[in-house]
DNA sequence: GAGCGGAATGTTAGCGCTCACACTCGTCCC
DNA sequence: GGGACGAGTGTGAGCGCTAACATTCCGCTC
């Protein structure tokens, strides 16, 4: 019984080109044709096998096409932190790319970030017969372990680049930074404090710099420096230290994060934002606008980011070289947690400094 | 010059299964037999393939073997809002389940919630021959919208879900929120406003039905409600509403957004949290602890919830019947933004009530 | 009406793997 | 000492597709 015996493979086999084809009364590769260039085809044979396509449902074997071709039109993309604002954004203008293009994009998640994590997701993508591999982890080490594996394919780094090392895509931190500190010292403030992101992250390090040089370039030594891991809880511990020193006027914290335990830490020790603490954090996550009060920040275009990295992607795919997207120019966001030092409180205006939203 | 010929295709082709017999000096099936079933295999052929494996830097082509098997041991999952924290930790969670099992995991961010985009997303999965599909969309249509598509495969839902329903996972909103609202029942207060989530949402409506019931078996009227879309900046409209009339006391935000949204409008207005309002949120975001004041916060794990959607995404690809897994009871975190009403600010302690940390 | 050329279609051979089955050995038993 | 047996291995076909080549068909020219 049944038309078909089917003896092996798990799920019943779904149509076939060739299945196709008889019932257009054409050859398979006629089918063929029609999917890739339907240009050798004669309109009413076209019309034909399209109308047998629908009436079967058949939809194209992709294992028997990349076994075929070899080229999967995959690109593979390992993240760590997917549950953070930047990587997620990055990751989801990495795939909007993509599939802009006719790619399909292939993305693993690290739950943490260590050698053999990154091993077992390259090994997954590398299954995947992928073309090319964007790695978004911002670790110092991880830009350096990818390119050890010696893949056989490109691998894109995006997050923690330095400026002009090939086959990356970043945003320029230390402008970023700096122009950050830079509003908080033309606002006034004798100098700036700044909670410092982990030492083995290079876009902490580039924030220091940009808080340095903002100093620098106006001739003022750089105000203390605490150190955090960009949990909010590192920021609240700093924020502890930073709120017993009433030197301190103004904070450049390293990202949105530490700057929400900054503030915390700060209201509970009785400190006034702006009044008698500016804070600036890095990130422009959406909440921020929302804290208490609205946080002016430093805001990365992930998405854009994500968009470069894929397109550094395919133009390596297809042989065009090693290049290197231009970093991306952060902008700043001014709130409320920004203002003169010893500025009065102006009243309702105090929360939030951005117009038309609070 | 050169060894092969390899006439088609893209990038070279990588060592195949022949190469890797031909080294060992057996024939190809007992390479294959090593990679699989080891056991029939004589210790030393075994130890030699390996080698050759080793040697040639051979690895199995996954198209190759999906053909033959017609078996990806890949799961798809399509979720919404990539970018939150719950979605994002559902995803993970389900990726580390599946790695567990052996599955791999493709997951496809969907950068809006539209009938088209979940169409384009289920095509792309299939295109990848997925065994199975995950659906973390909350959206009251998802489900349907998912459904309708009529697939061969099983479709799991998870998030917005209906408690029996069959292959669906899900925390129990209903629970969690009566679990809230009854916390400010306790502690004092007359009734509790309530900053709704979307109607369209199952969830918003869930919670809903649990801050009304925490009022109906102590015998109390529910306080007033405002309609919310999940955003900071819907909390924070609410909020104003809040603030002028003091009949208010306490109230339940949808989730934590829309509750950060809500302490900033309070602020700006000056009332005080907890002292004249309380606030609970529905979430339990990692930042949560250093909103101003700490936010009581119903708290769901979301990764159990990833790993359960798997492990039913399994059992039903195994043919084990549709199963429903349990719904996740979630918790309640009491930090300093509730408190009996009137209640003194208790010093510094105002900030968070959790204990060990800030 | 033979011959030609291009448009349209068909035929065949793999891509690299797994599955089903065939085969070759020793070993053991009656 | 011949056959049964099982451990270990080999052989051939086929999964569904594309690439290269072969073939047919048709309208045209001279």
């Amino acid at each position: 019984m049944g038309e078909n015996g089917s003896r092996r493979g798990a799920g019943a086999r779904s149509p076939s080109m060739a299945q196709v084809a008889e019932r257009a009364g054409v050859s398979h590769q006629t089918v063929s044709r029609v999917l890739n260039d339907a240009s050798l085809v004669k309109e009413e044979t076209r019309l034909r096998v399209l109308a047998a396509i629908e009436e079967l449902g058949y939809r194209r074997n992709f294992a028997a096409r990349l076994l075929a071709t070899n080229r999967s039109r995959r690109i593979g993309m390992v993240t760590a932190h997917l549950a953070l604002h930047g990587p997620s954004m990055i990751a989801l203008g990495v795939q909007e790319a993509g599939h802009a293009e006719g790619y399909d994009v292939a993305l693993v998640g690290l739950p943490d970030f260590t050698a053999e994590f990154l091993h077992n997701a390259v090994d997954r993508l590398l299954d995947q017969a992928v073309e090319a591999i964007v790695v978004a982890v911002a670790h110092r080490d991880a830009a350096e372990m990818t390119r050890a594996l010696r893949l056989s394919i490109p691998v894109i780094t995006v997050q923690g680049v330095v400026a002009g090392t090939p086959l990356s895509a970043g945003i320029d931190q230390e402008g970023g930074a700096e122009l950050a500190v830079g509003h908080l010292l033309d606002l006034g403030h004798r100098h700036v404090a700044h909670v410092s992101g982990p030492a083995d992250w290079v876009e902490a390090e580039q924030r220091r710099a940009g808080w340095r040089r903002a100093h620098e370039v106006r001739g003022r030594l750089p105000g203390p420096e605490v150190s955090g891991d960009w949990s909010p809880e590192s920021g609240y511990r700093a924020g502890q230290l930073v709120a017993d020193d009433t030197d301190v006027t103004a904070v450049f914290a390293g990202n949105d994060s530490m700057a929400l335990g900054l503030l915390h830490a700060l209201h509970e020790r009785g400190r006034r934002v702006p009044e008698d603490v500016s804070v600036v954090g890095f990130d422009g996550l959406p909440d921020g606008s929302y804290y208490w009060p609205g946080l002016t920040t430093v805001h990365q275009d992930f998405s854009e980011l994500g968009r470069r990295a894929l397109s550094l992607a395919l133009a390596a795919v297809r042989g065009e070289g090693d290049a290197t997207a231009d970093l991306i120019v952060p902008t700043l966001t001014v709130r409320a947690s920004s203002a003169a030092p010893g500025a009065h409180a102006p009243g309702q205006a105090a929360s939030n400094a951005e117009s038309g939203r609070p």
